[in-house]
DNA sequence: GATAAATGTTAGAATATACTAACAAAGTAA
DNA sequence: TTACTTTGTTAGTATATTCTAACATTTATC
């Protein structure tokens, strides 16, 4: 139990990055590969490969020269953690403050590497009781305050 | 108007900081100097240096060696800027979601570099509402899905 | 004013992350 | 199999930010 072997510093934004794409990708391609990544994270090969160097060294990831990125059981459990992050925000800046989608998402991308545990579990508290509202949609308070920008 | 000579690019998040520091100390000690930012944002002081000398070359500050901090016109209105949603957050964070207010701050100091103008203004739409409603504190339907963490 | 303490700067190194250029391996097609 | 294309890696460079150690300047104290 001692400290210094067991203790793991956050993963960078970047980082969490990586992975969140690697999550997705396995997720509706099969498989992910290295060139994807790139694409999706719009960097350069190179830079995708010293990522996954760093994520295989801290145990979040298999990767062998020139084969598919896999997922330790630690890096999904990482991946998934950031995504609900990711949703969470998503659904509170599209639905709750109306947002549109694409910058809901821009921003959401940008705030999942940041807000605490303690944040996220609030706002997750927050949105539940948002959802929960009678009404069915979205609860007549929370239209009430967008200034004719609701579509609904 | 040349776009590359007249384009500046976005502040990072480390010198965002420095420059709310900066604004910070000005305002309750009458002037910002090293050894205080240093302190401020837990950097040592060559950081500060340096940053400054970062900072001058981009106009926000004015600084002559062993001198005093100044801010430039442009200093002051982006550190106002960032202030304003720093203290957006924290009152979203602290009253609305309930995060209490040491948490909030620190969330608050991280997700005040990354969100979007347009999060900004809907955020600030959606506490105006928060506020004017008849209530006097936190509208009671804001105080309902805490599940028993209200102090008041 | 001399000396000590506090404050600020410089130089140089470390870390994290990205990039380009060049090369290597794998996959595809004739 | 040979030749072409795509994909992946290496090596080396660049930028941003921080640090430590050593030095310089300013301020305070006697």
């Amino acid at each position: 139990m001692n400290k210094e072997l067991t203790w793991k510093k956050r993963l960078s934004s970047s980082m969490e990055d990586y992975l969140e794409a690697i999550a997705a990708l396995k997720k509706d391609k099969g498989v992910a590969r290295v060139r994807d990544i790139s694409r999706m994270l719009d960097v350069k090969k190179p830079s995708v490969t010293s990522a996954l160097s760093v994520l295989s060294k801290r145990g979040f990831i298999v990767h062998e020269r020139y084969g598919y990125v896999e997922l330790t059981r630690e890096g999904e459990e990482a991946a998934r953690s950031i995504q609900k992050r990711h949703d969470l925000l998503v659904m509170f800046l599209n639905k709750v403050l109306g947002v549109d989608k694409k910058s809901a998402a821009r921003d959401a991308c940008r705030m999942e590497h940041v807000i605490s545990r303690e944040t996220f579990e609030r706002l997750a508290k927050f949105m539940e009781f948002v959802k929960s509202r009678p009404d069915g949609e979205m609860p007549e308070w929370v239209k009430r305050y967008k200034t004719g920008k609701i579509k609904k």
